[in-house]
DNA sequence: GACTGATTCAACCGATTGATTAACACTTGA
DNA sequence: TCAAGTGTTAATCAATCGGTTGAATCAGTC
């Protein structure tokens, strides 16, 4: 038997436990002594170390959100407005924001079914938000809207804010519908593995994006 | 109060009943009980009618998608593949299925609530598809990819399979994701009630598309 | 060794789940 | 008129839900 020597992260394990079940079968599809038991723990201890359920859950979901969305920040120049490198700063900060975002988004398959259930709980959340998680999600994810928004202007000075706010929402979601749906996408596609060249992939989405913003660099040729 | 002179279509009123309650708090978070009292019948109609929830989910899904999905299919021509004129035929035949595409995916918000209900379900299903309803899933949805792929090989008859797939899922994925995420975009512009002109939307998801997709005629200035 | 607070446990709680049943109302066709 | 069939209902089923309880076990501290 091996009694396991009390833990006395009995709380992380249930919090990983958690994580898991509630990104494969959704919150009202998962029990918690479903969760319990794949923590090799007593269902009452949710109660203890959580408050309830909803408690677990809101744990859950801070812990994904603060070990996969915030790491990302580090890496970050800011670009200025109209400056004269403005133009070359924003393009060179886009460029790296879609390749570390994609990175980040995709990293996580092979390795770690954590990863892969983080990822899952985060689209579903953000898909459709409860109530309660609503502030949470938001203050996770406006640090990215805002750096990417932030080196849209420079490179295209003649938009108002409004047609800003689409372009970066184009971008953003031709990644995140990849991220989301890569199961219709495969099914789809009829290949189980389809992204096999993340590395292709990353360059197909920093052209698509800076063409699609309408940045002349990524647009080479004239005429067909 | 009205005993609502004994409906033969008590079947009917379950599914739309259903339709709703599924879309408002998921397969695991709905009751036959509950649906049942939205559509003013017995619970026990369920296992009548469907043999059972999941039989009802099931009716409910194909529905949805008979009724949002298919319907589109009707206005398009098929462009083909390297004649004289296919070129432009495949231009306009993009621009007519995103126009399409995105007034079907948008014109549901003040309309029907069931019309949301339905775009919610599909939403769901696809992001996380149960096992049961993926082939009915892959079926509805398979004809539009088809579509618009076949759209793609001549404005770029310079890239191979992949590379256009990848282009596909990009113009589809930031629409369906500007559909799916639109609780979370209100929230990170502020704005409860954000796409106001619809027209201006979809010109932006036209533009931003065939720029994106390499096309010329979408890029007009050639220096900033 | 005695005491304390934190942690974990089996057992149980009322409530609700999806499903089933037997009876009832009604139409239809023989 | 009777029998069969369809649609509907209230009542009930076993199973499971999330939560609570009181006792047992743990690590420290005195």
């Amino acid at each position: 038997m091996a009694p396991s020597p009390p833990h006395q992260d009995t709380r992380s394990r249930l919090i990983e436990s958690a994580i898991l079940h509630f990104a494969a079968k959704g919150y009202d599809g998962t029990g918690i002594r479903e969760i319990a038991k794949g923590a090799q723990a007593n269902s009452a201890l949710v109660a203890y170390h959580f408050c309830g359920k909803e408690g677990l859950y809101l744990e859950a979901l801070r812990t994904v959100f603060t070990r996969k969305v915030s790491p990302l920040t580090g890496l970050n120049p800011i670009p200025a407005a109209g400056t004269p490198g403005s133009r070359q700063a924003a393009l060179e900060g886009l460029e790296a924001y879609l390749r570390a975002f994609l990175t980040k988004l995709m990293s996580c398959d092979s390795s770690d079914p954590l990863d892969e259930a983080a990822m899952v709980l985060m689209a579903r959340e953000m898909q459709s938000p409860r109530k309660v998680s609503a502030p949470l999600l938001l203050e996770h994810i406006q640090p990215y809207a805002t750096y990417l928004m932030a080196c849209l202007p420079a490179l295209r000075p003649d938009l108002d804010e409004e047609a800003l706010f689409l372009m970066g929402n184009s971008i953003q979601g031709q990644m995140l519908h990849f991220r989301n749906s890569l199961g219709i996408i495969r099914l789809l596609r009829g290949n189980p593995a389809f992204p096999e060249d993340l590395e292709k992939l990353i360059q197909h989405f920093i052209d698509f994006s800076l063409r699609g913003l309408g940045v002349p660099e990524a647009f080479p040729q004239p005429r067909n």
